[in-house]
DNA sequence: TATATACTATACAGTTCTGTATACTTTATA
DNA sequence: TATAAAGTATACAGAACTGTATAGTATATA
C-alpha cells in the first residue's frame, strides 16, 4: 500500500471524527494530508469509497488490538470476558481515541439502505458476535443475550464519551458489565 | 404559535431523522412543509436556530410523555424506576419513533464547542439527572451511579434501534436494567 | 374601505462541494 | 539513458447549499 494512501486514510479518520463526515470536504483532507485531489481520487474513486475504507480500517484496528490484548492476557475463557471491559476502557480513555467510526457514521447516514449505514450496522453486529463468542467460550448459559446487553453498555459508553470527552462513563459500564456477567451463570 | 412554524418544526424533525441534518436542505424542508424559504427564515433566523428548536421540541415531547406516563402509573417510587424501561420500550418501539435527536445530532456535530453539540450534551445530562431523581426517590443507595448505568443502557439501546429498526435491543436493555436496579439495594 | 400582516413566488448572490481535465515534474527502473 | 509510474498544480464544470431581495397576493381588522 502506498505511503500517500495511508496518509489520506489517517487524516480522513481524524477529520471525520473531529469535524464530522459530511462537514469534511476532500479539499480539506488533501490539504492536511499534504497531497492533491488527483492523488486522492486515484486511490479512492469516490468520497463514499473513502468513507467505507476509513470505517473498515478503524474497526479492523480496534478489533485487532482488542483481540491481541485478550489473547495475551489469559487462556481461561472465564477470565477473558471479565477483562473485556478493562481493555475497552483502556482503548476508550486513550488520548488518541476520538470516537467509534461506525457509531457516528450510522447517525450521519440514517437511511438503512445507504452503503455506509449498512457497513456500520454490520460492524456493530460483528462486534456483538465477537462478545457472544467470548461468552460462549466462558460457558455462559444465554451467551447471546448477555452479549447483546454488554454491547448496549459498550455503545452507550462510547456515545457518552463522544458527547463529553473524559466523562468516565466507561467506568460505570465496566461496573454494570461485571454485575451482568456474574449474574448470567 | 403559528400553524406554519409548527409544520416546519414537524417536517424538519422527520427529515433530520430520516436523511440526516446536514443532508437536509432548507429547500427540501419548505417543499415538504408546503411553504417557502421566506416564511421559514421569518420564524428561524438561521438553519442552526431551526436545528436547536427541533432538538428542544423533540426532547421536551419525550420528557413530557414519559413523565406523564410514570406519574399516572404508580405513586410508589420503587415501582416507578422499575417501570421506566417499560415506558421507554413503548416509546422506542412505537411506529412513529425515528430516533433520539440529541444522539444523532451529537454525532453529526462532534465539536464540543458547537452550540448543537452543547445542547445535545445538556439534554443527555438532563435525562440522566431525571433517572437519578427517580433512583433517589426510590431510596436507592448510590442513585447517581445506577442512573449513569441505566442511561448507558438507554443510549445504547437507542443507538442499536437507530442502526437497525426493530432490533429488539430495548427488550435486552430492560432485562439488564432490572438486574442492575435489583442489585443496587 | 384603507391598512397592516402573513404568506407566496421567484430570482439571485455567494459559497462550498464533488469530481475531472490538462499540463507539468519527479522518481524509480529496465 | 529512455520510459513508465507517481505525484503536483490548478482551473473548472456542475450541482447544492444558505440566506436575501423584490414584487405580488390574500386576509383580517380598524
Amino acid at each position: 500500500m502506498s505511503r500517500l494512501k495511508d496518509k489520506i486514510l489517517e487524516v480522513s479518520t481524524d477529520l471525520f471524527q473531529t469535524r464530522g463526515i459530511n462537514s469534511t470536504g476532500v479539499d480539506t483532507i488533501v490539504a492536511v494530508a499534504g497531497t492533491t485531489k488527483m492523488t486522492l481520487y486515484k486511490y479512492f474513486h469516490t468520497k463514499e469509497e473513502l468513507i467505507l475504507e476509513v470505517l473498515k480500517k478503524s474497526q479492523s484496528d480496534f478489533q485487532t488490538w482488542l483481540d491481541k490484548k485478550l489473547d495475551s492476557s489469559s487462556k481461561k475463557p472465564a477470565d477473558k470476558i471479565q477483562l473485556l471491559f478493562d481493555y475497552i476502557e483502556e482503548w476508550v480513555t486513550s488520548p488518541s481515541f476520538l470516537g467509534m467510526g461506525f457509531i457516528k457514521a450510522s447517525a450521519e447516514f440514517p437511511n438503512e439502505e445507504n452503503p455506509i449505514h449498512k457497513l456500520s450496522s454490520q460492524q456493530s453486529r460483528e462486534f456483538r458476535q465477537y462478545i457472544a463468542k467470548l461468552a460462549t467460550e466462558a460457558s455462559i448459559k444465554d451467551a447471546d443475550s448477555l452479549a447483546l446487553q454488554l454491547s448496549l453498555l459498550f455503545e452507550g459508553a462510547v456515545q457518552a464519551e463522544q458527547m463529553k470527552r473524559g466523562s468516565g462513563a466507561i467506568k460505570y459500564a465496566k461496573k454494570a458489565a461485571k454485575v451482568l456477567i456474574d449474574g448470567a451463570n
